[in-house]
DNA sequence: TTTTTAATGGAACACTCGTTCATTATACAG
DNA sequence: CTGTATAATGAACGAGTGTTCCATTAAAAA
């Protein structure tokens, strides 16, 4: 046949993901994402099609590293709730050396986009955000299989709670990241609120 | 002496503000922002000097309506904490319609901008969400005075807690807006997590 | 060794960006 | 009514945008 593309197509991905990460879609310009993945734009072009494609296989490649990242956390724990309660830590705490942000891309993501100008990316990243969700929940109705968990709780309802708390924990780290605060705020997730 | 000029600088900045909040710093382009305020360009920049300074007059008045709503809400109920309440309520589900987003325009800026290249206008974004943390700070250590609360607690700990919760709510509801299950999570951040 | 085929590099395109500035319009002072 | 000061206009600027195109390159197949 022909030539074959030297360059390591995950790897580039990689870093495309990491520039939209921390600059945004909007923030990153295609002369950016030249320059991080080192690639003319001919290659660029002929590889991915467009920004918007890209940027899509970008965020999807974050989710599925973020799933990663959760199956490794469950493994090593002893139940199902002590292993979100590692991946929460993970995300808002440690693991954050050389990474991008501290908040979440995907949440980044359906901040910045719009239904009008982004439709169908914004789209997107909700449904990748759906999916974790409903990981979650798969996580929290095996807690209460095994007895974690009252099984009278709403598994879905209890992962919306979760989603709320990463959310507004990785958020708020951007600002203030005091870690004792913040530790203790993810311990109380599974207790109760501090007011209580 | 002169010409006066003919426009008004508050319903001006309001519709800035409105389109900023909506499309965000970088998604709104100065040609967007001339149709939405019906100014030619000179006038914007003997005006506002920038579209940095516009956005920057932007983001504080959006702090400034919002601090207003807080004081309302105070005003209008019994005690401090139930004042609070009211306010999240209608931040997050009430008061929506003609919104731009039912996001909070500092921390959707907080989320976007970055250190290295907005450095600027993320720093007031910042000094903008520390003002209204502070103004929390204040209402649960009144809440404490009146014998709302244990006045064992930490009042700025508790305020750090109720800025997750609504960062939080406010993100999620973007993607997931059942006014049931929001409605019960704000119950439940004054009396404890639903694991508890 | 020759042919074939696709990957690569990078100039260039049409357009949009934030911003400037010479010009025109307008209201008030004299 | 005239002169003057300032607001408003909108064409235009240089730089940057996402994207296209195609000559060149390089490696696999014949």
């Amino acid at each position: 046949m022909s030539k074959v593309a030297k360059f390591n197509r995950e790897e580039v991905i990689d870093k495309a993901t990491n520039l939209y990460w921390s600059k945004g879609y909007h923030g990153t310009s295609m002369r950016n994402l030249q320059t991080a993945i080192d690639l003319r734009p001919g290659s660029i072009y002929a590889t991915f099609g467009s920004k918007d494609n890209l940027f899509k296989e970008s965020i999807n490649y974050y989710a599925a590293q973020t799933g990663e990242l959760l199956e490794i956390c469950l493994a090593q724990s002893a139940t199902p709730l002590t292993g979100l309660k590692l991946f929460i830590r993970n995300l808002v705490i440690d693991n954050l050396d050389g990474k991008p942000s501290c908040m979440c891309m995907i949440v980044k993501s359906i901040s910045e986009l719009t239904d009008t100008d982004n439709k169908e990316l914004l789209d997107e990243a909700k449904r990748l955000l759906a999916n974790v969700e409903n990981k979650f929940s798969e996580i929290i109705t095996e807690a209460m299989a095994q007895g974690e968990i009252d099984s009278d709780k709403d598994a879905s309802e209890l992962a919306s709670y979760i989603q709320v708390q990463i959310i507004g924990l990785r958020t708020y780290a951007r600002v203030n990241n005091n870690e004792e605060t913040i530790n203790k705020f993810i311990d109380e997730i599974f207790i109760g609120s501090p007011f209580y």
